[in-house]
DNA sequence: ATCAATTTCTGGACTGAGTCTAACAATCCA
DNA sequence: TGGATTGTTAGACTCAGTCCAGAAATTGAT
């Protein structure tokens, strides 16, 4: 999004990839309860201070390759391209690898509200760029109940294709076969 | 749900009500983000400690309506009434003085992303409710992206109209409508 | 070389939510 | 009167998140 930075001041230690790294370590050997930001930090060699200039909670942690398709969806919308055709390109461009840690140590981490609540924060964002793309294409206003109604359906199905992603374990097929499947059952 | 007390033990004061009055007063004077418990709970003449006897978190007090017709909601698919009954009669208890403080004062209160993952967390509870009924409903094991899929969309339009029920201001028609047609809309 | 501008990194202080515990108060019952 | 039970309280504690002032590392201009 903003990797563009024409190289004055400071630059950036490698303070990033070593805090997700220690993280994951960490929320392995203790849960993610368990684990504070200190601890974090210290074994990522890195001040506390140098955390939030990287993460903006601690939960980010644990969606940020959710996040990083969410962005990526955002972009195709922007760009013009029809809602379907968009979901489907960024659902084929996220691997097998791209399972966030919260779900895949969810048994581990002691899953807490803040976590439902962090991950519902994403489902939340995918469903307003759904809204809007859907009012875009359909050139209804927004404020209609049937719109809503539809924006959620779809929303939904995206989401229950993933979370059927991300279960299916390491025999999963990819996110887009999941993906497809759930919007036929929704595409009247 | 627990009202039955045979009455043994010191009796409760009538601190919940108080807290309540309390917090609403405040969260229009200032915003909810500007309200600490501590101001709460001494304008309740409460002891902190007290607050976190009747709440588990601050947000709750802005749900407290939602969770009522959730926990309503709860009961009625438990006692082996089909879904859509039972929200026809859950939407049907739900007076119009029961738009939550979340939404009626979110100008006032600066909504922030505690609020709207709070309030997710309510959506994901109607959710795994419409979840469980459909797939007790069809017989279907619970796994299927089918099932999945279906459940997200009847919630989704179960959460839209009232949003929409809640936008429409005082001068909405009962919640009771607006739920009749989102279900409408899903009902394929 | 030196200096200014810019950016990252750091330490430390601070606020406020939520947890925990031990004690105290009010009630019922024996 | 004296448990048993339950509600209330004060206070200490942990931790996430905010804020700020200053140190460190870099580029480019003088």
């Amino acid at each position: 999004m903003n990797g563009e930075r024409v190289t004055v001041g400071r630059p950036r230690a490698s303070s990033r990839g070593t805090i997700e790294d220690a993280a994951a370590e960490l929320f392995l050997e203790q849960s993610y309860d368990g684990t504070t930001i200190d601890e974090i930090t210290q074994r990522a060699g890195v001040s506390r201070a140098t955390f939030f200039n990287y993460f903006s909670s601690k939960s980010d942690l644990l969606w940020m390759d959710a996040d990083h398709a969410i962005e990526r969806l955002e972009e195709c919308l922007a760009s013009g391209a029809p809602l379907f055709d968009s979901v489907a390109l960024v659902a084929a461009e996220v691997g097998p690898e791209r399972v966030p840690l919260a779900v895949t140590q969810s048994d581990v981490m002691g899953t807490r509200d803040e976590l439902v609540a962090s991950g519902l924060a994403r489902v939340a964002r995918v469903a307003a760029l759904v809204h809007a793309a859907i009012a875009a294409e359909t050139g209804q206003g927004r404020g209609g109940l049937a719109l809503t109604v539809r924006a959620n359906s779809v929303a939904g199905a995206i989401v229950a294709a993933w979370g059927a992603w991300i279960r299916g374990g390491v025999a999963r097929r990819p996110l887009s076969d999941y993906i497809s499947d759930a919007l036929a059952l929704v595409q009247l």
